[in-house]
RNA sequence: UGGGGCGUAGCCAAGUGGUAAGGCAUCGGGUUUUGAUCCCGUGUACCGCAGGUUCGAAUCCUGCCGCCCCAGCCA
C-alpha cells in the first residue's frame, strides 16, 4: 500500500486553510444519527473525517446526530461506536451528542426570534405544505408570520413548557417563501414531539431540526470543515444563514463530498431493513450485508476497508464502485497476512490403490509461500484421500491441468497420483477415483525429477474434521439495485450457498473471527458468532482470483453454450 | 418546466492555458508444487456535444445535451 497522503479536493482546501492562517487547528466530525447501522458509504466519510484528523494533528468528534427521538436507540449507538473503533479511529473524549446541546441550541431559537427572524407557526403540517408552493411555483407567507417578538417569545417557551400538543406549533425561521432554494422557504426549527428521548428523557417535549441542531453543533464544537454529502449542497446556503444570524465564536464551513456506492448492493435503510424483515438476510450484520457489521463479520479486514475507501478518493462525482475493487483490496490485505490451509469443499474419495493399507505418513506443508517466518506444519497423509469434485472431469478439455482417466496430479505437498480407475454408482454419477502414487514424488525429497502440469489439493479422509462452510455471493443480479422499481426482484438466490466441508485436522484449532487462506480456494473465516470447537462454521470472505474459470467461461462462450453450464462455484 | 451539483478509457481518478498520471478491470507473456501471489507488456480517451477566444484549451467564454439532488413538523 501507498502511503502517500491524498490531495483531493477537500484535503487542499484545509491546506490552504492552515497556509493562510485562516486556520490553527483543524476540528471535523462524524455525525451518524443513531438510527441504523452504518455501511460501506460511512466508511468513506469516517475514514475522510478522521484522516483529516490525524494527518494535521488535529482533532475529530463522534457526534451522535439525536434530534429525533423515537427513531433512535441505543443498540445503534454502540454498534457505531463499535464500528468506528473497528475501522481503527479513536476520538478519545470527543465523544458527543446533539442533545448534548439542547440547552443551548434553545437559546439561539429565543435569540432567533429576538432579532426579528423566527416566529411560530400554528398552521397544521399539511397547510404549511400547500403554503412552500412547488419547485416552479413560490410559497405564500402564513398569516403568523408577522407574530410580535413577545409573542413569539411566549408560545415557544409555552411549547417548551408542555403546553400543546404534538404538531399545534412549530417555530420556523423567517427567510424568504420565494425562495428558489426550498430549503430557505421558512424551515422549521423546532417541532412538538411528546416522546421521551434516549438520552435526555423527558426533560424536553421540543426537539430542534437537523439543519438548526447540526450548525450548531459544528460551531459549539468548533468544528472548521463540516464534512458533508452532496444532497446537503442546498441546506449550505441555511447553514451559513444560521451562522450570519448568530455569529458564533467559531464559523465552520460545509463542504460537500459524493457519497460512495458499491455495485451490486443497497444501502438504503428501509430497503436494508426489507432484507432482515423478509428473512432473505440473517440480520444487520449477516455476512452478505452491506454494513460494517456484515463486512467484518464476512471477514473483511479493517485496513482492507480503508485502503478501498482511499482508491476510491474523495470527488463531487456520483460514483458507483465495481465490487472487484474492494474484493481485490481484501484479497490484498489477506493475501499478505492469511496461512494457508487445505481444505475440500465438495469431496470426492480418491483411493490410493498402491499405498500401503495402514500407513500413516506425515508431510509438511508451508503456512504461507511468500513468508517462510510464518513456519510450516504437518499434514497425515493415507491411502484414502478426499479432493475437490471438479478437480477431476471424466471429458476434459486440452487445457485441464488437473486430474483426469490415465492422467497426472500432485496432490499439494505430497506425491504425484495417476487415475486409474473411475468409480461410478448405479446413476452413473463418479463416487470413487482408484489412483496409484509415485512413492519417488514425495514433496521435498528430490528423488525424482518428475513433472506435472497440475497440483491439487487434498486432506486426507480418515482425519478430516467437518465444517458447516458458507458460501457468499452477491446479493443482487443487476449492478445498480437501486435503479430497479422492485429491487427484491433482482435478489440473486444463490447468494448463499452451505456446505459441509471437510478441512485438514490443523483447522480444528482455528479461532472464531481468524482468517486464512484455503488453498487454491479463497479466503475464509471462522463465523465470530456461530463457529465452536465441536462445530466448525466458516465463512468465505471472498475467492481467489480464478483464471481458469475465465478461460473455461469464454470457451463456453465460443461454443456458444450457456455461461454456467460447467463453471464451477 | 425553479434552484443546486456533476460529466476525463469498462469502473474509479490525476490534471488549475503548453500539447492526457495512476489504480482496478481487460487482453497477452514470464516465474510458480496454490491455474494464487509476484514480474513484464497491453488502451488510437474525438477529455459529454457544438461553437468561440488564443500561437496553443480537458483547462477560459457562449450555447446545447445527459445524469444526480431539493417541495419532512426525517437526517
Amino acid at each position: 500500500m501507498n502511503d502517500a497522503p491524498p490531495r483531493d479536493f477537500i484535503r487542499q482546501i484545509i491546506f490552504e486553510d492552515l497556509e493562510s492562517g485562516k486556520h490553527d487547528e483543524i476540528v471535523t466530525r462524524f455525525p451518524p444519527e443513531p438510527n441504523g447501522y452504518l455501511h460501506v458509504g460511512h466508511v468513506m466519510s469516517i475514514c475522510l473525517n478522521f484522516g483529516v484528523g490525524q494527518e494535521n494533528h488535529g482533532r475529530t468528534f463522534l457526534r451522535f446526530d439525536d434530534t429525533n427521538p423515537g427513531k433512535e436507540k441505543e443498540e445503534y449507538v454502540r454498534a457505531i461506536e463499535r464500528d468506528v473503533h473497528w475501522l481503527g479511529f479513536d476520538w478519545e473524549d470527543r465523544l458527543t451528542h446533539a442533545s448534548d446541546y439542547f440547552g443551548q441550541i434553545y437559546d439561539a431559537a429565543e435569540k432567533l426570534i429576538e432579532l426579528g427572524v423566527a416566529y411560530v407557526d400554528s398552521l397544521s403540517a399539511d397547510e404549511i405544505r400547500e403554503h412552500r408552493g412547488t419547485l416552479t411555483k413560490p410559497g405564500m407567507n402564513s398569516p403568523y408570520r408577522d407574530r410580535p417578538v413577545d409573542e413569539n417569545l411566549d408560545l415557544l417557551r409555552r411549547m417548551r413548557a408542555g403546553e400543546f400538543e404534538d404538531g399545534e406549533h412549530v417555530l420556523r425561521a423567517k427567510i424568504d417563501m420565494a425562495s428558489p432554494n426550498m430549503n430557505l422557504r421558512d424551515p422549521a426549527l423546532y417541532r412538538i414531539r411528546h416522546i421521551e428521548h434516549q438520552r435526555t428523557g423527558n426533560k424536553w417535549c421540543i426537539y430542534p431540526m437537523y439543519d438548526f441542531a447540526h450548525t450548531l453543533s459544528d460551531a459549539f464544537e468548533g468544528i472548521t470543515h463540516s464534512l458533508c454529502t452532496l444532497e446537503f449542497e442546498d441546506h449550505r446556503p441555511l447553514y451559513d444563514w444560521f451562522l450570519d444570524q448568530l455569529e458564533p465564536p467559531h464559523r465552520p464551513r460545509q463542504i460537500e463530498f459524493s457519497r460512495l456506492n458499491l455495485a451490486y448492493t443497497i444501502t438504503s435503510k428501509r430497503k436494508l431493513n426489507m432484507l432482515i424483515d423478509g428473512d432473505v438476510v440473517s440480520g444487520w450484520n449477516d455476512p452478505r450485508m452491506p454494513t460494517i457489521a456484515g463486512m467484518r463479520r464476512r471477514g473483511y479486514p479493517a485496513a482492507a476497508m480503508r485502503d478501498f475507501v482511499k482508491r476510491g478518493g474523495v470527488t463531487k462525482k456520483d460514483k458507483l464502485i465495481e465490487m472487484g475493487v474492494l474484493e481485490n483490496c481484501v484479497r490484498e490485505q489477506l493475501g499478505e497476512s492469511a496461512e494457508r490451509r487445505m481444505a475440500v469443499l465438495r469431496p470426492l474419495k480418491v483411493v490410493l490403490t498402491n499405498y500401503p493399507e495402514d500407513q500413516v505418513e506425515m508431510v509438511q506443508a508451508i503456512n504461507h509461500p511468500n513468508n517462510p517466518e510464518l513456519g510450516t506444519r504437518d499434514m497425515p497423509f493415507s491411502r484414502e484421500v478426499l479432493i475437490e469434485r471438479d478437480d477431476f472431469l471424466e471429458e476434459a478439455p486440452r487445457k485441464f491441468f488437473r486430474l483426469k482417466p490415465g492422467g497426472e496430479v500432485r496432490l499439494r505437498f505430497g506425491y504425484i497420483i495417476k487415475c486409474e480407475e473411475v468409480i461410478k454408482n448405479d446413476a452413473g454419477d463418479i463416487v470413487e477415483l482408484r489412483c496409484s502414487y509415485d512413492p519417488d514424488t514425495r514433496s521435498g525429497t528430490g528423488t525424482s525429477d518428475k513433472k506435472v502440469k497440475g497440483t491439487i489439493h487434498w486432506v486426507s479422509a480418515a482425519h478430516a474434521v467437518p465444517a458447516s462452510v458458507r458460501l457468499y455471493d452477491r446479493l443482487f443480479t443487476v449492478p445498480d439495485p437501486n435503479s430497479v422499481d422492485d429491487f427484491m426482484s433482482v435478489l440473486n438466490p444463490e447468494s448463499l450457498e452451505t456446505v459441509t466441508a471437510m478441512l485438514e485436522p490443523a483447522l480444528q484449532q482455528l479461532a472464531g473471527g481468524e482468517a486464512v487462506q484455503f488453498e487454491r480456494l479463497g479466503y475464509f473465516c471462522a463465523d465470530s458468532e456461530e463457529h465452536t470447537a465441536d462445530a466448525l462454521v466458516i465463512n468465505r470472505i471472498v475467492t481467489l482470483r480464478d483464471s481458469w474459470a475465465k478461460i473455461e467461461a469464454a470457451a463456453m462462450r465460443l461454443e456458444g453454450k450457456p455461461p454456467n453450464a460447467v463453471v464451477r462455484k
